[in-house]
Formats: C-alpha cells, structure tokens, sequence
DNA sequence: GTGCCTGCAAACATTTTGCAAAAAC
DNA sequence: GTTTTTGCAAAATGTTTGCAGGCAC
C-alpha cells in the first residue's frame, strides 16, 4: 500500500501553490529549503509516482517541467530561454477523435513554441 | 557561408523517404550503412542545424524523435512502448491566436498519449 | 514487525563539447 | 588558402537504480 511520507508531502503542497512550471531540480531545490535532507532521487521517484497517479502533467523540453494543473490546457515554451507559460482555453482549443487508426487517446499535450517577451527584445 | 556535405545529404536523404519517426539514434544506425565513417556527434549536429533550418521537426519524449515533414499535424506516442504515431487533420484540429500574453507564437506541437493498438492488447 | 520509502552514490542514456585533421569552396 | 565541418573521445546533463537503513502503518 501507498504510503503518506514527509517528502511526498512537501513536494505537492509546492506543486499546488508554485505559478510557475518548475523543473525537478527547481523543486529539489524548493524542497530542500523546507526538508534538508531530500535526495534528488526521492523528488524524481516522487514526480513520477505522481505522474503516474495522474496528479501532476509533466511538461517535455530540453527538461522535464511539472505541473500541478491537470486540466488540459496549452504551453507555450520559450526556443530561447525555454521558460514554460501557460495557454489558456481564450487562446487556443483542439478538436479531436479519441479513436484514431493507431489507437486510444485518453491525454494531450499541446506545446507552442517561438520567442517570449523578454526574448523578443534581445537581439542574438 | 553554410556547406553542403554528403554527412548533410545523406541525412535529408534518409529523412526525406522514411516513414517512421526515427531517434537520433536510429538515424545514426541507419545512415552509417551508407556512410560507415559517420559520427554520432555529427548525426546530432547536423540534425540540430535541420531544426533550426526548420527543415525537420523534433518531436520530444523520453527520447527524441526526427519528422522530415514539417507541416504542423499532430502525433500519437504510445505511453507504453514510445513508439510515435502521425494524426491527421481529420482526426485533430487546433485554433490558436499568434500573439498571446507571454510571446509570439511561431509554431505548435500536438502530442496525444494513449495505447498504440499492439499494447492495448498486452495486459499489463 | 513488515515492507514500502528514502538517501546516497554509482550507473545510465542521451546529447554536447574541445580539438586536431579533413573536406568544401 | 581559409573556414566550416567532421570524427573521436571525453564531458556534461538529466534521470534511474541498487542497496542498506529508516520510517509508516
């Protein structure tokens, strides 16, 4: 049986209060701030116990980003600094078929990517 | 000034008529029976200078995959095997605004997860 | 007390980098 | 001839794993 530790805890009473899309380490440093003595191991078991649990999205870049908002709802990520936002519903919907030729879908992910505001700005 | 190397044409060559979603890894493997010199490093350089050409697409997971079709359709990756599927624009449509709050949207990305037919059957 | 969970360090997989030689133009 | 690109090996990065001890129940 599944059990109810600190660490497990910890991580998503900061995952439901965070705004942004933290990655693991950002949480595994977040963390260690209220838990010392966290390994980064047990935040990566943790992230993908609850990932598997359906209580977190993970969010797939360069690095693995997570999220505690479960709706479905859009990202945009940055090719530049690789920030993560969201994309609310107002912005951006999908119309789709959950049976398709290659099989069930039962979850999406739809990822905008170009340049955020700050980046807009830096000449490279 | 860009030059033109028969690593480089190789690799649009293999990308150009395969119909899979092939890692970099796959790439290598494949591309070495023409080209048995080849380099890992230099499959994931070039395919790195492809993307920013935006002459392929990477198509993000637990490893990344290679689309040489670049029109923007949307794919299945089977949660459990991770192989990577095309949908198409029967099956899914997206309505997105170019500019939102955080950016300037310049491209998307449709990611549907669920069991590819073959791991339906497989009870887990 | 049993067995799941953790911390640590080492292992792992994928991707990137530094450098000298080779190829493109 | 100059400059980009390559191959190689080593490094870096992100993530996973084995194991012994600790903690939840």
């Amino acid at each position: 049986m599944e059990r109810n530790t600190s660490q497990k805890q910890i991580i998503k009473e900061y995952l439901a209060n965070v705004k942004t899309h933290p990655s693991a380490e950002e949480i595994y440093v977040a963390v260690k701030k209220k838990l010392p003595t966290i390994s980064k191991a047990t935040v990566y078991r943790i992230l993908k116990n609850f990932k598997e649990q359906g209580l977190v999205q993970e969010i797939v870049s360069n690095v693995s980003h997570f999220d505690g908002d479960i709706t479905p709802h859009a990202h945009f990520i940055c090719t530049r600094c690789h920030k993560v936002f969201d994309v609310f519903e107002s912005n951006a919907q999908v119309k789709y078929k959950k049976n398709i030729k290659a099989g069930k879908i039962d979850n999406y992910q739809i990822y905008f990517y170009g340049l955020c505001n700050k980046c807009q700005k830096i000449n490279k």
